[in-house]
DNA sequence: GTGGTCTAGACCACC
DNA sequence: GTGGTCTAGACCACG
């Protein structure tokens, strides 16, 4: 049964990752302006009222900031987005590392097929 | 009200891979009797016919045998455990790259991560 | 409640080989929706729930796929139809020919039986 | 009470049936005495009366003669066997071809089968 | 006792 | 509208 479920987690907290995943890759730049609430409800068939929040959550976690009548920009404190990238990663390997020892897997086992996935990745592109 | 957002995946396969990982680490061999239905399904607070679901999909995955009128068992075809913990693992490790890959880590950043997290791991026991 | 249970083949298998049947006659064609689970229910004269089943071991068997939404409609994959039309095909033979067997029929009876009733059927058109 | 109920379709014919199977297998040859009703009845687990009625019906068939005070014997009308024999292989063959011809099997595609199947058994000795 | 099937009716996610 | 999940409770076959 084909099912999906990848999450429900709120969709405005999904949102709120995907902006940080791009500027902690560096999609988007300290100081770029973020799209206009309206533009981004748009591209993501969503209410306008979901971005706002979205942009919100974005400056409470000091990575963006609202400046009234030009928009929302990525925080010029490059410091701030790499201690979030930090704290992204080492979020994701605790949550991920906690799962293969749940299930009983050494770490040798897991950094072997950490590397073959990596292998089989590159191959592909 | 008071909406947990824990995980959306279906409670059947949430149990499905509870399961799984218990027959893969081992706490439950190659035999072992399965909780009847109707016990498992007081233990997980859930309707029999959710428990027969996860059993049902146990079988069909060939890691689990039902004996009419005796109960569900373990199948006794270790080579198929084994198969599914290296299938398990290989799926973990699919989607942690995947995402990790998303946010732009390196494999030096990850795997250095992952020691990191490990040591901490094993000092805290 | 006036039920039948004419033979004791689980209803939902028995739909199974109903659907199954008339998508290997091309009666259901690649890419055909099939009708709804509610719709069908109602034709059948059974539980939604059931044909849900039914519908999910079609998709289980890889001969229909569902669309979230949309409905559930016959695999695209003529080669799939094509392998359980020769599965359907020669487990019909097996167990005719157990019978047969058990009964102590030799091979040439039975082509000579088959063959006088194909023409006998041919000769009612 | 240990009911089977495999098929819905009645004991007594189902019996009928064993003992048809028996008698144009040679199994059972023209004269030999069939069990006692009581003895039948209690290796098939069933009541003496259910017994009687296979008898009775055997007897209807011409394929069995009842002698009071002696037993039931099978017809020394070997004609009547071999009749019943050619019946019994139609009545098959005549429903088989009529399912496989609702799955849309040629006449070749069946042969070939049976061929095929025939092989497979004949290898599995 | 065991698991297997089925119904009735509810609520959800997706489009 | 579509299918997917879950509950509650019934009845069945098997041992």
């Amino acid at each position: 049964m084909g099912n999906d479920y990848e999450s429900s987690r709120p969709i405005y907290l999904q949102l709120v990752d995907k902006m940080s995943f791009r500027m902690i890759r560096g999609d988007l730049k300290p100081g770029d302006k973020l799209p206009s609430v309206r533009d981004m409800a748009v591209d993501s068939g969503v209410n306008p009222n979901t971005i706002q929040r979205v942009y919100a959550e974005l400056e409470r976690m000091d990575i963006a900031e609202v400046k009234r009548g030009q928009g929302t920009f990525v925080t010029q404190d490059e410091e701030k987005l790499l201690q979030l990238r930090e704290e992204l990663k080492q979020r994701q390997i605790q949550s991920f590392m906690k799962e293969m020892n749940d299930m009983g897997f050494t770490l040798d086992e897991i950094i072997n097929g950490i590397k073959l996935e990596f292998d089989n990745e590159k191959g592909r592109d």
